[in-house]
DNA sequence: TATCATGTAACTTCATATGTTACATGATGG
DNA sequence: CCATCATGTAACATATGAAGTTACATGATA
């Protein structure tokens, strides 16, 4: 099964927006995440009419987030990224006459919904902020690392 | 984002096998699932290496339950029919290098973790032979639904 | 031995995220 | 005003993997 990683891939692009301070062109991000800039455009477009980022053209144009990374959750960007399917499994088809099916599907329904309900609420209990911060505690942490081996080495 | 139906189909057709009494062959199931006799053998087959079903040849012949229902639970049939992908997502890359990427791959990799556990969890808890008497339930409802339309018609 | 059924390889089909090319639109700096 | 830079978007190509299909081999039964 092929796997979505739009929710990933503009996780990368907003933390190095959010490091960066200023305008991050799609080039850039494109870079970051190791695709292409079109593709950024695409996926950074569900954001930018959700309000969470802002695009200007022109010298100096590129992406900033428009809101304060506090305020956004993990949740607001899967659905501003389109709301990809979570579960990857489905029903053989959707044949509400036949009895078996019903059975089997209302079984499978429930989990499937059940787990949705678990992994949007997880997703809303983390910020953006929170992952930027998690990630300069990793920068510090391998900083520290580095100069460590540094002292070592004398 | 195609949806697997591999075990919604499997289990479709299980309980026809337990509803039958004899062999069952893969036309057969592959007509009440809506499908084809090969795309039947092939997802039986992974049932069969399992010690869950049997298949036989011949005349009379067709497919089996190997294992009483009530000692197969959804959770061993999920992994018989290949334990297909849970989580419709994933990650862009894995490039350990990037401080990023492993800020973000730990946060969505932490979610998608629990999620399938939760899933595994529940499919575990569900036995073949309660999905069937969940059925038997709805067809007994059935029944008596039609019998009071006849006898309102009166 | 004819028939029935599974076993399996080797395709085709289909959906969809992703990648790419091409060109239009608009903003900035000279 | 114009060259440059950047986004906006359509259109098309690619890749993956489940599902569907065809063809034929194997083995069991009557």
């Amino acid at each position: 099964m092929i796997r979505d990683s739009r929710l990933s891939g503009v996780l990368h692009g907003l933390l190095h927006m959010i490091g960066a301070g200023e305008p991050v062109t799609s080039e850039q991000l494109a870079q970051a995440m190791a695709t292409n800039p079109v593709v950024v455009r695409r996926v950074m477009a569900g954001l930018r009419e959700q309000g969470l980022v802002r695009s200007e053209k022109g010298h100096g144009g590129g992406w900033t987030l428009a809101r304060d990374p506090a305020d956004i959750t993990l949740a607001d960007i899967y659905r501003a990224v389109g709301a990809p399917t979570i579960v990857a499994m489905g029903h053989r088809s959707e044949n509400p006459g036949c009895l078996v099916e019903q059975a089997v599907n209302d079984a499978l329904s429930g989990t499937f919904r059940e787990v949705e309900a678990i992994f949007l609420k997880r997703l809303g209990a983390v910020t953006l902020d929170a992952l930027a911060k998690d990630f300069k505690r990793r920068l510090a942490k391998h900083k520290q690392s580095l100069e460590d081996q540094i002292h070592a080495a004398k």
